[in-house]
DNA sequence: ATCATTTGTTCCGTTTAACGGAACAAGAGC
DNA sequence: GCTCTTGTTCCGTTAAACGGAACAAATGAT
């Protein structure tokens, strides 16, 4: 990794936590370690000394050999249960993919990495189905769930993005020109959703409509895929109309606010906790934070 | 934390890491966390940046407020999919929750710890139904989740536990004698299950058996749960036998070995894939690993 | 509007932990 | 028996971590 002299002790042990953490291999050596970390033997050793310590790293005294420790994996779940969004729209998607039949997904964004993931999903009942790719950051140029986003991001973000990624083409229907594309968005703004057939992957129809965190900024998006057999051209507005119902309302329950073209464009449930006056929302919660998480 | 001179650089940015997993606060700053954990905020901050550039934590530039990173949340998801018991016996749970029509639950038990945890749970369908501490390290002397661990741990290992932890009665039925308590590990080893009542949560009856790990070591059990008005005497024996049917389907799918005085005590499977040989065992799959996770 | 206090950040001389090579004990395979 | 492997310990050298002070920018109170 480097020629001498480049030391970085806390970098590199966490490195070899996040190595532990998605390695194929459930249990390594020392060795093995200092080899893919181009280490001595005694360095690794310190630094899963430390691991251990703090009873991340698990060390097996018969085999000596090293894994992850269950104390980490209550510890991922503490944090997957962390993301605001995530608790809230899990009870939305159900009831989303109970009325569209069609798989239901959230997908949130990383304003840094400037790319998306899906992080719940509610599947379809039917048996054909697409599953989607879980928890693997997703490009914003291809497809539905990208594209959400991508258009409701404040002008000077998109630029940003525009700048610095190029539009590799996916699939034959993606979308790499970027005047096509900008007038795409342009129109995925004025509906209030994103349709798109193929984009990412071949033969499947993703609907999306963005939710904005309270600071006003996309923080994610609601989405049904079906595959393309099942999509006949009108439903798209029916879909489309399940799809943003559900995601003002994850909007809504956020503490969120949406940019002012689209108030008003959806009322509130009619059942359940009712807003007394139309103009003012629940204010945000102490515990919800408009960026990282 | 120390008087002077106490230094430890990679395992205070682990401490960090955790904190800002485990905190109830979603964001903070530098000077916050500096007070914590008693270092000069250029030391924080320094920390902080390691673990930024590792993609762990995500650096507001707005607010300049620190938070746990979504690729952070991403890793997480995968730790926790790599607990090889958890994925097999979520289906299983599901069908043990079918046929006892209560809460059915997976507990892995962690030999540095010498605890035992729930990870997975499926719960009972009937409205009145105990909601199970989850992911919360548990003591092993109060409950059937942890005796059906203590009672089949080795000898030496169960010696150890005997030695370093005292009997702390959590509940006025706990028993916190080591006498009385052996007498009942006795009886759970020769029945093969454990029943109790009340002895961690007043008024919760669990019913649990043990799961073994391809080296022969339990490496945790199957629970169900169930609220003392709901149980009647007669029907342990029923329950405890779909307790137990449950967790050696899970033992023999992780190609886990149980204990020589359990061989045969319950006939595998009719349905589904069917052991030729009554003593050949599926072999262990190659990542099925013994101990850590 | 202005002052005072806060925030996150940068710089730097001193301190100390990280580094890797060599030597170690223990176990596996032949 | 030997040999190759494993994880581990030791130690002199070297570079990273440390905290105090000074910084600019944002916030809150006056």
């Amino acid at each position: 990794m480097s020629i001498q002299g480049n030391r970085n002790p806390v970098r590199r042990s966490l490195q070899v936590l996040r190595y532990l953490m998605t390695a194929p291999d459930q249990q390594i050596g020392v060795r093995a370690l200092a080899g893919t970390f181009k280490t001595a033997p005694s360095t690794m050793h310190r630094v899963l000394s430390a691991l251990v310590e703090e009873e991340l790293v698990h060390h097996d005294p018969e085999t000596g050999l090293y894994s992850l420790d269950l104390e980490m994996v209550r510890l991922a779940h503490l944090a997957v249960e962390r993301v605001p969004a995530q608790k809230i729209a899990m009870r939305h998607l159900r009831r989303l993919a109970d009325e569209t039949h069609e798989t239901a997904l959230l997908g949130l964004y990383d304003r840094t990495r400037q790319e998306v993931m899906f992080t719940a999903a509610v599947e379809s009942p039917q048996p054909l189905r697409y599953v989607n790719l879980m928890r693997t950051w997703l490009p914003l140029h291809a497809g539905a769930t990208g594209l959400a986003i991508l258009a409701f991001l404040p002008e000077a973000e998109r630029e940003a993005f525009f700048k610095k990624r190029k539009l590799n083409a996916i699939t034959d229907r993606t979308i790499a020109d970027r005047r096509k594309l900008t007038q795409v968005l342009d129109r995925i703004r004025r509906n209030g959703y994103a349709c798109t057939i193929g984009q990412r992957t071949p033969g499947a129809v993703g609907i999306a409509a963005p939710i904005f965190g309270p600071s006003g900024d996309v923080i994610g998006d609601i989405i049904i895929t079906l595959p393309e057999q099942r999509f006949e051209r009108g439903g798209e507005r029916a879909f489309a109309k399940f799809v943003m119902r559900c995601a003002n309302r994850v909007t809504h329950e956020l503490g969120g606010v949406p940019p002012a073209a689209m108030e008003g464009s959806d009322e509130p449930e009619t059942r359940g906790p009712r807003v007394l006056n139309g103009r003012s929302r629940p204010k945000p919660r102490a515990e919800t934070i408009s960026k990282g998480i």
